[in-house]
DNA sequence: AGATTAATTAGTAAATTAGTTAATGAGTCG
DNA sequence: CGACTCATTAACTAATTTACTAATTAATCT
């Protein structure tokens, strides 16, 4: 069998996912509602097999579901999967917002 | 609203710097204290010269901050880049942590 | 059935990325 | 000064990503 970009097993995490702006701004998108493919694409100057494509993307990393009906195709934010992206800035919080943060970055620069 | 490329960020943002995993081991290294880049890549397999790249990038984006000492370049983290990446973030939190977020979501969803 | 609409899959080209080794710059120390 | 060390820059390759147009699948409408 012919491997292609469609069928080659990828690097698909949440960060990877992320990392496209257009990708970022179809989750803006659907936060405030669920919209179907070509809702979507209406929004953005690519082709629509290229917006497809970054819906497939979000999906396969599970921050997107789908939910077809009829010959339209839902999409909707999988909240729980952002939680991942969140807990990996946790450790950084207090570094932008504890009132200490300057001492604490001196702190550890300096490892005291 | 027509979203482009004027709208959007370019490349080389926080979000392209996290999507690569060794970065993103790089900054969860330099989350408790900072070191230099030797002692870095000597966390990896990778040649120095490929982390050396790697914390050239995560510079250049703001997520870390270099200072020279002699021969020797300590990185630490600037927490307040990752303010940017939180922020992103933030209005998908109610969907992973509220009690109604099941509802809400099918409320999303149906546009009740 | 035939035409239309919604959306994806296929195939391809261009750009970007991550990795390598070799070379260079710049302190430190005998 | 010359050898050594820390780190980056240069040059190059291989793999991945993003984009496009054309073709396909499947549901709906007349």
């Amino acid at each position: 069998m012919q491997l292609n970009a469609y069928t080659m097993k990828l690097r698909r995490d949440v960060f990877q996912a992320l990392a496209d702006p257009t990708r970022r701004a179809i989750l803006l998108l659907l936060a405030s509602q669920s919209m179907t493919a070509g809702a979507i694409a209406a929004n953005f100057d690519s082709a629509r097999p290229t917006v497809s494509k970054h819906l497939q993307i979000l999906t396969e990393c599970d921050l997107l579901a789908q939910e077809q009906s009829g010959r339209e195709i839902h999409y909707f934010i999988n909240g729980k999967k952002m939680k991942e992206v969140a807990e990996f800035i946790e450790p950084f919080r207090s570094m932008w917002e504890g009132r200490f943060s300057k001492l604490e970055a001196l702190m550890k620069k300096y490892k005291i």
